[in-house]
DNA sequence: AAGGCTTAGTGTCAATCGAACACTTGAAAA
DNA sequence: TTTTCAAGTGTTCGATTGACACTAAGCCTT
Protein backbone atom coordinates (compact mmCIF):
# COMPACT_ATOMS: atom_id res chain seq x y z
CA UNK A 1 0.00 0.00 0.00
CA UNK A 2 2.97 2.29 0.47
CA UNK A 3 3.59 4.76 -2.08
CA UNK A 4 7.40 4.79 -3.61
CA UNK A 5 8.68 7.93 -2.83
CA UNK A 6 11.74 7.88 -5.43
CA UNK A 7 9.51 7.97 -8.20
CA UNK A 8 8.64 11.96 -9.47
CA UNK A 9 4.51 12.63 -9.29
CA UNK A 10 3.38 12.43 -12.49
CA UNK A 11 0.78 15.01 -14.23
CA UNK A 12 -2.55 14.03 -15.85
CA UNK A 13 -5.62 16.26 -16.99
CA UNK A 14 -9.10 14.92 -16.34
CA UNK A 15 -12.56 17.04 -17.86
CA UNK A 16 -15.41 17.15 -16.07
CA UNK A 17 -17.92 17.53 -18.65
CA UNK A 18 -21.25 19.43 -18.09
CA UNK A 19 -24.02 18.92 -20.45
CA UNK A 20 -27.76 19.59 -19.73
CA UNK A 21 -30.93 17.64 -21.07
CA UNK A 22 -34.19 16.50 -20.01
CA UNK A 23 -33.89 19.59 -17.80
CA UNK A 24 -30.91 18.28 -15.54
CA UNK A 25 -26.96 19.28 -15.70
CA UNK A 26 -25.53 16.33 -16.07
CA UNK A 27 -21.86 14.59 -16.50
CA UNK A 28 -20.16 12.76 -18.89
CA UNK A 29 -18.45 9.69 -16.91
CA UNK A 30 -16.15 7.22 -18.41
CA UNK A 31 -16.85 3.62 -17.61
CA UNK A 32 -13.77 1.51 -16.64
CA UNK A 33 -13.81 -2.27 -15.93
CA UNK A 34 -11.27 -4.42 -13.97
CA UNK A 35 -10.92 -7.99 -12.66
CA UNK A 36 -11.97 -8.79 -9.02
CA UNK A 37 -9.90 -10.97 -7.60
CA UNK A 38 -12.89 -13.01 -5.57
CA UNK A 39 -15.48 -13.50 -7.74
CA UNK A 40 -13.57 -13.77 -11.11
CA UNK A 41 -16.33 -11.33 -12.38
CA UNK A 42 -15.59 -7.78 -13.32
CA UNK A 43 -16.02 -5.01 -11.20
CA UNK A 44 -16.82 -1.69 -13.35
CA UNK A 45 -17.04 1.73 -11.77
CA UNK A 46 -17.20 5.03 -13.27
CA UNK A 47 -14.19 7.88 -13.78
CA UNK A 48 -14.02 11.46 -15.11
CA UNK A 49 -11.75 11.30 -18.66
CA UNK A 50 -8.25 12.38 -18.32
CA UNK A 51 -5.02 11.22 -19.21
CA UNK A 52 -1.72 11.78 -18.14
CA UNK A 53 -0.25 14.98 -19.85
CA UNK A 54 2.48 13.91 -23.01
CA UNK A 55 5.57 16.00 -22.79
CA UNK A 56 5.08 17.98 -26.26
CA UNK A 57 1.74 19.31 -25.08
CA UNK A 58 0.54 22.15 -22.76
CA UNK A 59 -1.90 21.33 -20.42
CA UNK A 60 -4.97 23.17 -22.07
CA UNK A 61 -3.57 21.02 -24.95
CA UNK A 62 -3.78 17.77 -22.92
CA UNK A 63 -7.36 18.67 -21.82
CA UNK A 64 -8.73 19.51 -25.26
CA UNK A 65 -7.23 16.09 -26.60
CA UNK A 66 -9.10 14.11 -24.12
CA UNK A 67 -12.09 16.08 -24.98
CA UNK A 68 -11.49 15.41 -28.45
CA UNK A 69 -10.73 11.79 -28.26
CA UNK A 70 -14.05 11.22 -26.06
CA UNK A 71 -16.22 13.36 -27.87
CA UNK A 72 -15.03 14.28 -31.69
CA UNK A 73 -15.52 17.79 -30.68
CA UNK A 74 -13.06 20.48 -30.88
CA UNK A 75 -13.67 23.72 -30.16
CA UNK A 76 -15.58 23.91 -26.87
CA UNK A 77 -15.25 25.75 -23.74
CA UNK A 78 -13.26 24.32 -21.57
CA UNK A 79 -11.62 25.98 -18.74
CA UNK A 80 -8.59 25.04 -16.30
CA UNK A 81 -10.57 24.99 -12.68
CA UNK A 82 -7.80 23.51 -9.97
CA UNK A 83 -5.05 21.27 -9.27
CA UNK A 84 -5.27 18.33 -7.27
CA UNK A 85 -2.12 16.38 -5.48
CA UNK A 86 -2.92 14.42 -2.51
CA UNK A 87 -0.55 11.67 -2.31
CA UNK A 88 -3.30 9.44 -1.36
CA UNK A 89 -5.39 10.14 -3.92
CA UNK A 90 -4.76 6.63 -5.81
CA UNK A 91 -4.98 4.20 -2.67
CA UNK A 92 -8.20 2.66 -3.42
CA UNK A 93 -7.81 -0.72 -4.55
CA UNK A 94 -10.14 -0.72 -7.74
CA UNK A 95 -7.68 2.35 -8.41
CA UNK A 96 -4.86 0.49 -7.68
CA UNK A 97 -5.80 -2.23 -9.70
CA UNK A 98 -6.57 -0.39 -13.18
CA UNK A 99 -3.70 1.24 -12.49
CA UNK A 100 -1.63 -2.26 -12.86
CA UNK A 101 -3.72 -2.30 -16.55
CA UNK A 102 -2.40 0.82 -18.18
CA UNK A 103 0.44 2.55 -16.42
CA UNK A 104 4.11 1.68 -16.83
CA UNK A 105 4.06 2.84 -12.94
CA UNK A 106 1.24 1.89 -11.41
CA UNK A 107 2.37 3.27 -8.00
CA UNK A 108 3.61 6.48 -9.31
CA UNK A 109 1.64 9.60 -7.92
CA UNK A 110 -0.19 11.46 -10.00
CA UNK A 111 -1.08 15.11 -9.49
CA UNK A 112 -4.38 16.13 -11.92
CA UNK A 113 -5.48 19.44 -13.72
CA UNK A 114 -8.84 19.57 -13.52
CA UNK A 115 -10.79 21.13 -16.06
CA UNK A 116 -14.51 21.63 -16.62
CA UNK A 117 -15.89 21.58 -20.16
CA UNK A 118 -19.70 22.95 -21.14
CA UNK A 119 -20.96 21.14 -24.35
CA UNK A 120 -24.54 20.73 -25.75
CA UNK A 121 -24.88 17.16 -24.96
CA UNK A 122 -26.90 16.52 -28.03
CA UNK A 123 -23.35 17.13 -29.98
CA UNK A 124 -21.38 14.55 -28.43
CA UNK A 125 -21.28 11.16 -30.46
CA UNK A 126 -18.90 9.38 -28.17
CA UNK A 127 -15.80 7.45 -30.27
CA UNK A 128 -14.90 4.20 -30.42
CA UNK A 129 -11.11 4.21 -28.37
CA UNK A 130 -9.44 4.26 -25.38
CA UNK A 131 -12.67 5.67 -23.71
CA UNK A 132 -15.11 3.46 -25.53
CA UNK A 133 -16.06 1.11 -23.06
CA UNK A 134 -18.94 2.84 -21.96
CA UNK A 135 -19.44 6.71 -22.07
CA UNK A 136 -22.55 7.66 -20.02
CA UNK A 137 -24.41 11.29 -18.97
CA UNK A 138 -25.40 10.74 -15.05
CA UNK A 139 -27.56 14.05 -13.80
CA UNK A 140 -25.33 15.41 -10.88
CA UNK A 141 -27.72 14.45 -8.25
CA UNK A 142 -26.74 10.92 -9.28
CA UNK A 143 -23.19 10.49 -9.32
CA UNK A 144 -22.33 7.43 -7.60
CA UNK A 145 -18.99 6.90 -6.09
CA UNK A 146 -16.06 7.75 -8.93
CA UNK A 147 -12.58 6.56 -8.90
CA UNK A 148 -9.73 8.40 -7.14
CA UNK A 149 -10.92 11.87 -5.83
CA UNK A 150 -12.80 12.25 -8.75
CA UNK A 151 -16.10 12.91 -6.61
CA UNK A 152 -13.90 15.82 -5.10
CA UNK A 153 -13.05 17.08 -8.44
CA UNK A 154 -16.76 17.13 -9.81
CA UNK A 155 -17.59 18.53 -6.77
CA UNK A 156 -15.49 21.11 -7.15
CA UNK A 157 -16.19 21.51 -11.10
CA UNK A 158 -20.03 22.06 -9.87
CA UNK A 159 -18.90 25.04 -7.54
CA UNK A 160 -16.46 27.00 -10.06
CA UNK A 161 -19.78 26.16 -12.61
CA UNK A 162 -21.79 28.22 -10.31
CA UNK A 163 -19.77 30.92 -9.31
CA UNK A 164 -18.60 31.36 -13.04
CA UNK A 165 -21.94 31.48 -14.65
CA UNK A 166 -22.80 34.84 -12.44
CA UNK A 167 -19.87 36.53 -14.09
CA UNK A 168 -19.32 35.22 -17.53
CA UNK A 169 -22.33 34.59 -20.10
CA UNK A 170 -20.65 30.56 -20.48
CA UNK A 171 -24.20 28.94 -19.51
CA UNK A 172 -24.96 29.09 -23.11
CA UNK A 173 -22.22 26.97 -23.77
CA UNK A 174 -24.85 24.00 -22.81
CA UNK A 175 -27.57 25.10 -24.59
CA UNK A 176 -28.07 24.65 -28.52
CA UNK A 177 -27.97 27.50 -31.02
CA UNK A 178 -30.82 28.79 -30.88
CA UNK A 179 -33.21 28.23 -27.11
CA UNK A 180 -36.05 30.16 -25.57
CA UNK A 181 -36.32 32.31 -22.66
CA UNK A 182 -37.50 28.89 -20.46
CA UNK A 183 -34.78 27.01 -21.54
CA UNK A 184 -32.42 29.13 -20.69
CA UNK A 185 -33.97 29.78 -17.30
CA UNK A 186 -34.49 26.48 -16.36
CA UNK A 187 -30.68 26.28 -17.01
CA UNK A 188 -30.18 28.75 -14.81
CA UNK A 189 -32.32 27.14 -11.78
CA UNK A 190 -30.89 23.99 -12.57
CA UNK A 191 -27.45 25.13 -12.01
CA UNK A 192 -28.03 27.32 -9.31
CA UNK A 193 -30.25 25.26 -7.45
CA UNK A 194 -33.10 27.76 -6.66
CA UNK A 195 -35.87 29.36 -8.79
CA UNK A 196 -35.96 32.26 -10.23
CA UNK A 197 -38.55 35.15 -10.83
CA UNK A 198 -39.83 34.68 -14.60
CA UNK A 199 -40.11 38.29 -15.43
CA UNK A 200 -36.98 39.45 -13.54
CA UNK A 201 -35.14 36.79 -15.02
CA UNK A 202 -36.30 38.00 -19.01
CA UNK A 203 -35.92 41.56 -17.70
CA UNK A 204 -32.11 40.81 -17.08
CA UNK A 205 -31.12 39.01 -19.49
CA UNK A 206 -32.95 41.36 -22.21
CA UNK A 207 -31.60 44.18 -20.45
CA UNK A 208 -27.47 42.89 -20.30
CA UNK A 209 -27.84 42.24 -23.99
CA UNK A 210 -26.28 38.96 -24.09
CA UNK A 211 -28.91 37.47 -26.03
CA UNK A 212 -31.16 38.50 -29.24
CA UNK A 213 -34.28 37.83 -29.88
CA UNK A 214 -35.09 36.01 -33.72
CA UNK A 215 -38.18 36.20 -35.59
CA UNK A 216 -38.96 32.59 -35.42
CA UNK A 217 -41.12 30.93 -32.44
CA UNK A 218 -42.14 27.17 -31.71
CA UNK A 219 -43.70 25.59 -33.72
CA UNK A 220 -46.17 22.24 -32.99
CA UNK A 221 -46.55 23.02 -29.35
CA UNK A 222 -48.99 22.66 -27.48
CA UNK A 223 -49.32 25.89 -25.89
CA UNK A 224 -48.69 29.36 -26.80
CA UNK A 225 -44.92 28.93 -28.81
CA UNK A 226 -42.24 30.36 -27.10
CA UNK A 227 -39.72 33.00 -28.92
CA UNK A 228 -36.46 31.59 -30.00
CA UNK A 229 -33.18 33.78 -28.76
CA UNK A 230 -29.71 33.29 -29.65
CA UNK A 231 -26.78 34.32 -27.59
CA UNK A 232 -24.98 37.44 -29.01
CA UNK A 233 -21.88 35.70 -28.89
CA UNK A 234 -19.37 38.28 -30.49
CA UNK A 235 -20.28 40.79 -27.72
CA UNK A 236 -18.13 39.37 -25.64
CA UNK A 237 -15.82 37.17 -27.73
CA UNK A 238 -14.42 40.30 -29.36
CA UNK A 239 -15.92 43.32 -27.34
CA UNK A 240 -13.34 45.04 -24.94
CA UNK A 241 -14.88 42.90 -21.63
CA UNK A 242 -15.38 39.76 -21.09
CA UNK A 243 -17.74 40.96 -18.23
CA UNK A 244 -21.42 41.62 -17.26
CA UNK A 245 -23.63 41.49 -14.75
CA UNK A 246 -25.10 38.00 -14.00
CA UNK A 247 -25.91 38.10 -10.62
CA UNK A 248 -29.00 36.20 -9.64
CA UNK A 249 -31.57 37.33 -6.82
CA UNK A 250 -30.01 36.69 -3.57
CA UNK A 251 -26.46 36.51 -4.67
CA UNK A 252 -23.80 37.70 -1.96
CA UNK A 253 -20.99 40.18 -2.12
CA UNK A 254 -19.17 42.22 -0.12
CA UNK A 255 -19.21 45.78 -1.61
CA UNK A 256 -21.02 47.44 -4.49
CA UNK B 1 17.90 23.34 -26.43
CA UNK B 2 15.60 19.97 -27.19
CA UNK B 3 13.81 19.02 -23.99
CA UNK B 4 13.90 14.75 -23.34
CA UNK B 5 10.86 13.70 -24.61
CA UNK B 6 11.12 10.05 -22.45
CA UNK B 7 11.29 12.69 -19.18
CA UNK B 8 7.98 12.48 -16.96
CA UNK B 9 6.74 16.08 -16.01
CA UNK B 10 7.75 17.25 -12.84
CA UNK B 11 5.55 19.02 -10.45
CA UNK B 12 7.07 22.79 -8.56
CA UNK B 13 4.57 24.78 -6.76
CA UNK B 14 5.41 28.64 -6.99
CA UNK B 15 3.91 31.22 -4.16
CA UNK B 16 3.16 34.93 -5.55
CA UNK B 17 3.43 36.71 -1.96
CA UNK B 18 1.53 39.92 -1.81
CA UNK B 19 2.84 42.42 0.99
CA UNK B 20 1.58 46.00 1.23
CA UNK B 21 3.52 48.98 2.76
CA UNK B 22 4.24 52.51 2.12
CA UNK B 23 1.32 52.60 -0.13
CA UNK B 24 2.46 50.23 -2.59
CA UNK B 25 1.77 46.75 -3.24
CA UNK B 26 4.59 44.53 -3.55
CA UNK B 27 6.10 40.93 -4.39
CA UNK B 28 8.26 39.20 -2.47
CA UNK B 29 10.83 37.69 -4.87
CA UNK B 30 14.17 35.52 -4.67
CA UNK B 31 16.84 36.57 -6.08
CA UNK B 32 18.87 33.74 -8.01
CA UNK B 33 22.81 34.18 -8.91
CA UNK B 34 24.25 32.09 -12.16
CA UNK B 35 27.67 31.88 -13.61
CA UNK B 36 28.00 34.01 -16.94
CA UNK B 37 29.84 31.69 -19.23
CA UNK B 38 30.75 35.14 -20.97
CA UNK B 39 31.95 37.67 -18.60
CA UNK B 40 32.87 35.14 -15.51
CA UNK B 41 30.75 37.22 -13.63
CA UNK B 42 27.58 36.25 -11.56
CA UNK B 43 24.52 36.86 -13.65
CA UNK B 44 21.24 37.58 -10.58
CA UNK B 45 17.92 37.69 -11.73
CA UNK B 46 14.66 37.40 -9.85
CA UNK B 47 12.23 34.50 -9.58
CA UNK B 48 9.29 33.57 -7.47
CA UNK B 49 9.94 31.66 -4.70
CA UNK B 50 9.16 27.93 -5.27
CA UNK B 51 9.83 24.37 -5.07
CA UNK B 52 9.37 20.58 -6.56
CA UNK B 53 6.36 19.10 -4.77
CA UNK B 54 7.72 16.17 -2.70
CA UNK B 55 5.93 12.73 -2.67
CA UNK B 56 4.51 12.52 0.61
CA UNK B 57 2.99 16.10 0.68
CA UNK B 58 0.12 17.76 -1.40
CA UNK B 59 0.01 20.98 -2.67
CA UNK B 60 -1.35 22.72 -0.20
CA UNK B 61 1.58 21.27 2.26
CA UNK B 62 4.57 22.04 -0.58
CA UNK B 63 3.14 25.67 -0.88
CA UNK B 64 2.99 26.29 2.94
CA UNK B 65 6.62 24.93 3.37
CA UNK B 66 8.01 27.17 0.62
CA UNK B 67 6.40 30.10 2.33
CA UNK B 68 7.36 28.83 5.61
CA UNK B 69 11.00 28.29 4.73
CA UNK B 70 11.18 31.69 3.08
CA UNK B 71 9.39 33.79 5.68
CA UNK B 72 8.93 31.92 8.59
CA UNK B 73 5.37 32.20 8.92
CA UNK B 74 2.65 29.61 8.86
CA UNK B 75 -1.37 29.76 9.28
CA UNK B 76 -1.11 32.61 6.40
CA UNK B 77 -3.40 33.06 3.39
CA UNK B 78 -2.57 30.86 0.65
CA UNK B 79 -4.58 30.03 -1.84
CA UNK B 80 -4.35 27.82 -5.63
CA UNK B 81 -5.19 30.05 -8.22
CA UNK B 82 -3.75 28.26 -11.48
CA UNK B 83 -1.53 25.59 -12.89
CA UNK B 84 1.01 26.32 -15.64
CA UNK B 85 2.54 23.43 -18.04
CA UNK B 86 3.71 25.20 -21.24
CA UNK B 87 6.52 22.73 -22.71
CA UNK B 88 8.46 25.76 -23.40
CA UNK B 89 8.68 27.32 -19.83
CA UNK B 90 12.02 26.56 -19.14
CA UNK B 91 13.84 27.65 -22.10
CA UNK B 92 15.36 30.75 -21.41
CA UNK B 93 19.61 30.10 -21.06
CA UNK B 94 19.69 31.83 -17.59
CA UNK B 95 16.75 29.60 -16.28
CA UNK B 96 19.13 26.57 -17.90
CA UNK B 97 22.24 27.64 -16.56
CA UNK B 98 19.98 27.35 -12.97
CA UNK B 99 18.74 24.53 -13.13
CA UNK B 100 22.22 22.74 -14.06
CA UNK B 101 23.39 23.51 -10.71
CA UNK B 102 20.21 22.64 -8.54
CA UNK B 103 18.48 20.00 -10.24
CA UNK B 104 19.15 15.95 -10.85
CA UNK B 105 16.87 16.44 -14.41
CA UNK B 106 17.61 20.23 -15.69
CA UNK B 107 15.72 19.15 -18.34
CA UNK B 108 12.88 17.81 -16.99
CA UNK B 109 9.95 19.79 -18.07
CA UNK B 110 7.86 20.80 -14.93
CA UNK B 111 4.60 21.37 -14.15
CA UNK B 112 3.98 24.46 -11.67
CA UNK B 113 1.12 24.96 -9.61
CA UNK B 114 0.65 28.76 -8.59
CA UNK B 115 -0.66 29.63 -4.83
CA UNK B 116 -0.79 33.50 -4.30
CA UNK B 117 0.04 34.04 -0.43
CA UNK B 118 -1.49 37.62 1.42
CA UNK B 119 0.61 38.61 4.50
CA UNK B 120 1.23 41.55 6.50
CA UNK B 121 4.74 42.37 5.25
CA UNK B 122 5.99 43.66 8.58
CA UNK B 123 5.66 40.61 9.78
CA UNK B 124 8.13 38.45 7.72
CA UNK B 125 11.90 38.06 8.54
CA UNK B 126 13.48 36.50 5.89
CA UNK B 127 15.03 33.27 7.07
CA UNK B 128 18.39 32.06 6.22
CA UNK B 129 18.93 28.87 4.37
CA UNK B 130 17.55 27.62 0.68
CA UNK B 131 16.46 31.16 -0.66
CA UNK B 132 18.07 33.37 1.09
CA UNK B 133 20.71 35.05 -1.34
CA UNK B 134 18.66 37.69 -0.88
CA UNK B 135 14.61 38.10 -1.08
CA UNK B 136 13.06 41.63 -1.73
CA UNK B 137 9.75 43.31 -1.67
CA UNK B 138 9.13 44.57 -5.50
CA UNK B 139 6.07 46.56 -6.10
CA UNK B 140 4.13 45.34 -8.95
CA UNK B 141 4.36 48.33 -11.20
CA UNK B 142 8.75 47.44 -10.78
CA UNK B 143 8.75 43.90 -11.44
CA UNK B 144 11.52 43.40 -13.93
CA UNK B 145 11.93 40.16 -15.76
CA UNK B 146 11.46 37.00 -13.85
CA UNK B 147 12.32 33.58 -14.60
CA UNK B 148 10.70 31.08 -16.45
CA UNK B 149 7.06 32.20 -16.89
CA UNK B 150 7.04 33.94 -13.60
CA UNK B 151 6.30 37.19 -15.35
CA UNK B 152 2.95 35.45 -16.35
CA UNK B 153 2.14 33.70 -13.26
CA UNK B 154 2.80 36.98 -11.50
CA UNK B 155 0.65 38.88 -14.04
CA UNK B 156 -2.33 35.92 -12.98
CA UNK B 157 -2.22 36.17 -9.89
CA UNK B 158 -2.79 39.79 -9.76
CA UNK B 159 -5.68 39.42 -11.53
CA UNK B 160 -7.00 36.20 -9.40
CA UNK B 161 -6.54 38.99 -6.90
CA UNK B 162 -8.33 42.17 -7.94
CA UNK B 163 -11.28 39.23 -9.13
CA UNK B 164 -11.06 37.70 -5.22
CA UNK B 165 -10.88 40.70 -3.17
CA UNK B 166 -14.09 41.82 -4.40
CA UNK B 167 -15.99 38.70 -3.17
CA UNK B 168 -14.34 37.59 -0.28
CA UNK B 169 -12.92 40.03 2.87
CA UNK B 170 -9.37 39.18 1.96
CA UNK B 171 -7.44 42.50 1.74
CA UNK B 172 -7.31 42.25 5.44
CA UNK B 173 -4.64 39.31 5.63
CA UNK B 174 -2.35 42.36 3.84
CA UNK B 175 -2.85 44.72 7.05
CA UNK B 176 -1.91 44.40 10.58
CA UNK B 177 -4.28 43.97 13.23
CA UNK B 178 -5.78 47.13 13.63
CA UNK B 179 -5.89 49.69 10.65
CA UNK B 180 -8.00 52.88 9.86
CA UNK B 181 -10.60 53.00 7.53
CA UNK B 182 -7.80 55.00 5.19
CA UNK B 183 -5.25 52.27 5.66
CA UNK B 184 -7.68 49.74 4.19
CA UNK B 185 -8.86 52.44 1.48
CA UNK B 186 -5.79 53.02 0.49
CA UNK B 187 -5.38 49.28 0.01
CA UNK B 188 -8.32 48.52 -2.09
CA UNK B 189 -7.34 51.75 -4.51
CA UNK B 190 -4.26 50.07 -5.35
CA UNK B 191 -5.40 46.38 -5.52
CA UNK B 192 -8.24 48.13 -8.12
CA UNK B 193 -5.78 50.71 -9.90
CA UNK B 194 -8.93 52.88 -8.96
CA UNK B 195 -9.84 55.69 -6.63
CA UNK B 196 -12.70 55.36 -4.51
CA UNK B 197 -15.15 57.03 -2.79
CA UNK B 198 -13.99 57.79 0.68
CA UNK B 199 -17.72 58.14 2.25
CA UNK B 200 -19.28 55.88 0.02
CA UNK B 201 -16.11 53.53 0.86
CA UNK B 202 -17.23 53.65 4.60
CA UNK B 203 -20.58 53.28 4.37
CA UNK B 204 -20.18 49.81 2.45
CA UNK B 205 -17.32 48.96 5.08
CA UNK B 206 -19.08 50.10 8.10
CA UNK B 207 -22.83 48.25 6.36
CA UNK B 208 -20.93 44.72 5.38
CA UNK B 209 -20.15 43.74 9.29
CA UNK B 210 -16.54 42.67 7.82
CA UNK B 211 -14.91 45.19 10.12
CA UNK B 212 -15.48 46.30 13.94
CA UNK B 213 -14.84 49.59 14.75
CA UNK B 214 -12.24 49.92 18.28
CA UNK B 215 -12.83 52.54 20.89
CA UNK B 216 -8.71 53.41 20.26
CA UNK B 217 -7.62 56.15 17.90
CA UNK B 218 -4.29 56.95 16.59
CA UNK B 219 -2.20 58.77 18.78
CA UNK B 220 0.86 61.40 18.42
CA UNK B 221 -0.38 62.42 14.34
CA UNK B 222 -0.33 65.78 13.78
CA UNK B 223 -3.80 65.96 12.19
CA UNK B 224 -7.28 64.48 13.71
CA UNK B 225 -6.73 61.24 15.09
CA UNK B 226 -8.12 58.06 13.09
CA UNK B 227 -10.21 55.78 14.57
CA UNK B 228 -9.07 52.33 14.82
CA UNK B 229 -10.88 49.00 13.16
CA UNK B 230 -10.16 44.93 13.55
CA UNK B 231 -11.47 42.89 10.73
CA UNK B 232 -14.17 40.65 12.00
CA UNK B 233 -12.82 37.34 11.45
CA UNK B 234 -14.19 34.74 13.24
CA UNK B 235 -17.61 36.03 11.52
CA UNK B 236 -16.44 34.58 8.06
CA UNK B 237 -14.27 31.75 9.11
CA UNK B 238 -17.11 30.54 11.00
CA UNK B 239 -19.70 31.86 9.74
CA UNK B 240 -22.61 30.02 7.47
CA UNK B 241 -21.26 31.85 4.14
CA UNK B 242 -17.72 32.85 3.24
CA UNK B 243 -19.33 35.14 1.29
CA UNK B 244 -20.19 39.14 1.42
CA UNK B 245 -20.61 41.99 -1.17
CA UNK B 246 -17.20 43.63 -1.92
CA UNK B 247 -17.36 44.99 -5.19
CA UNK B 248 -16.90 48.31 -5.87
CA UNK B 249 -18.11 51.27 -7.64
CA UNK B 250 -18.47 50.87 -11.38
CA UNK B 251 -17.63 46.81 -11.52
CA UNK B 252 -19.12 44.81 -14.29
CA UNK B 253 -21.66 41.65 -13.70
CA UNK B 254 -24.65 39.96 -15.83
CA UNK B 255 -27.06 39.00 -13.65
CA UNK B 256 -28.52 40.26 -10.73
C1' DA C 1 -67.36 25.09 -31.86
C1' DA C 2 -66.52 25.74 -27.05
C1' DG C 3 -64.08 25.16 -23.24
C1' DG C 4 -60.03 23.45 -21.00
C1' DC C 5 -55.21 22.90 -20.58
C1' DT C 6 -50.63 24.44 -20.66
C1' DT C 7 -46.83 27.44 -21.12
C1' DA C 8 -45.46 32.26 -22.91
C1' DG C 9 -45.36 36.76 -22.03
C1' DT C 10 -46.16 41.18 -19.77
C1' DG C 11 -45.92 45.99 -15.87
C1' DT C 12 -45.83 48.31 -11.54
C1' DC C 13 -44.43 49.65 -7.17
C1' DA C 14 -41.63 50.06 -3.10
C1' DA C 15 -37.19 49.42 -1.20
C1' DT C 16 -32.50 49.37 -1.77
C1' DC C 17 -28.28 50.50 -3.71
C1' DG C 18 -24.90 53.26 -6.34
C1' DA C 19 -22.58 57.39 -7.45
C1' DA C 20 -21.76 62.05 -7.02
C1' DC C 21 -20.82 65.76 -4.13
C1' DA C 22 -18.32 69.70 0.20
C1' DC C 23 -17.95 71.11 4.64
C1' DT C 24 -16.70 70.50 9.68
C1' DT C 25 -13.66 68.41 13.31
C1' DG C 26 -9.58 67.45 16.02
C1' DA C 27 -4.87 67.38 16.90
C1' DA C 28 -0.17 69.05 16.30
C1' DA C 29 2.91 72.41 14.53
C1' DA C 30 4.11 76.95 13.60
C1' DT D 1 -3.75 81.92 18.10
C1' DT D 2 -3.61 80.48 13.74
C1' DT D 3 -2.38 77.26 10.27
C1' DT D 4 -2.09 72.81 8.37
C1' DC D 5 -3.60 68.24 7.45
C1' DA D 6 -6.19 64.19 7.28
C1' DA D 7 -10.55 62.30 9.54
C1' DG D 8 -15.12 62.11 9.52
C1' DT D 9 -19.87 62.97 8.20
C1' DG D 10 -25.42 63.22 4.93
C1' DT D 11 -28.13 63.98 1.21
C1' DT D 12 -30.00 63.60 -3.22
C1' DC D 13 -30.98 61.40 -7.59
C1' DG D 14 -31.21 57.77 -10.61
C1' DA D 15 -30.86 52.81 -11.40
C1' DT D 16 -31.57 48.31 -9.94
C1' DT D 17 -33.75 44.79 -7.27
C1' DG D 18 -37.33 41.85 -5.89
C1' DA D 19 -42.08 40.88 -5.06
C1' DC D 20 -46.24 40.04 -7.20
C1' DA D 21 -50.84 38.07 -10.84
C1' DC D 22 -53.11 38.24 -14.91
C1' DT D 23 -53.72 37.77 -20.16
C1' DA D 24 -52.32 35.50 -24.68
C1' DA D 25 -51.74 31.81 -27.87
C1' DG D 26 -51.89 27.44 -29.49
C1' DC D 27 -53.38 22.53 -29.15
C1' DC D 28 -56.46 19.06 -27.36
C1' DT D 29 -60.85 17.23 -25.74
C1' DT D 30 -65.51 16.76 -25.84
Amino acid sequence: MSISPSLNPHVSVDCVIFGFSKETLRLLLIKRTVPNALTELDDSYYALPGDLVRDNENLDEAAARVLKELTGLTGIFLQQFQAFGDPLRITKAKDRAWLQGVRQDPDARVITVAYMALIESSKVEIQPGSFSKGAVWLPIGEIPELAFDHNEISEGALMALREKVQIQPIAFELLPEKFTMSDLQTLYETILQRDLDKRNFRRKMLNSGVIAALPEKQHGVSNKPARYYVFNRNLFENGPMGFVNLKMEGSFTLFN
